[in-house]
DNA sequence: GACATTTATTCCTATATGGGAATATAATCG
DNA sequence: CGATTATATTCCCATATAGGAATAAATGTC
């Protein structure tokens, strides 16, 4: 069989930049009119109808009318598979930082225990 | 122009699900012969094949010979830009949370036990 | 109704895909 | 060496893309 559709799942759908570049766009949740994004993305306006043709499909953007305006609106919540795979392998790279905070760590012991630093200043918590 | 490559980025190398088992399979970061994924995955040996050599082009894996094997090792931090960029919009589908606090902060006389919003505007209809 | 505006759709094309099957390459063993 | 094991590569093909250009809805305005 040849390559899934961009429309098979979120993860085809961002896999396209410009689809990316739409959804970040489309970041404040509210709606947008599509020569918004147009003219913020410098895209042609059929492109970047096509483009929220396949966001929509997946669910990433839900559309409303409004007059002759088609206002699109991020459906941000469409992600969370995304992030919840990816999210799993944080600690596979986040464990460099682990081990030498770990080795600071016990070489403090030894002297004053200066605690100034959270142990995890990076994200690492969704929900 | 045509889709992107598979090998272009990240984001295409994994919209692939088979390609994702297999970094799912890889998680231990480990070195794990081929035929050690196709007996875990079970799929075609020169399937397995052809999508670590698109993991290795984007630099998820990387590979080292053992014998007449060959060994992947996962690359977890080649995720990274995945993770950051969906990581921004966790907030956006944690507003539901965060409206439930602010609610409950207000209005802490009320008993709150209303947390049944569940938006599901999944698929239009035209095409 | 005629016209303007906003967005969607159709047609075209070069390009890459992923699977299957067969085969090539590579390393090890007897 | 020949045989076996492990993996990579090649060939074939149905399918889907993304962009460009042109055009078709759909709606609003006069």
């Amino acid at each position: 069989m040849a390559r899934a559709a961009t429309t098979a799942d979120v993860f085809n759908a961002i896999a396209e930049p410009r689809r990316r570049a739409i959804v970040d766009a489309l970041r404040d949740g509210r709606g947008h009119a599509v020569a918004e994004v147009v003219a913020r993305l410098r895209l042609r306006q059929p492109s970047v109808s096509k483009h929220l043709g396949v966001l929509r499909k997946v669910g990433l953007v839900s559309v409303s009318r409004s007059g002759r305006q088609r206002l699109y609106r991020l459906n941000a919540e469409e992600l969370k598979p995304v992030h919840d795979w990816v999210r799993t392998y944080t600690p596979l790279w986040n464990r460099q930082l682990e081990r030498i905070k770990e080795r600071a760590e016990r070489k403090t012991h030894e002297r004053v225990t200066d605690q100034r630093e959270r142990p995890e200043p990076k994200e690492g918590s969704s929900w």
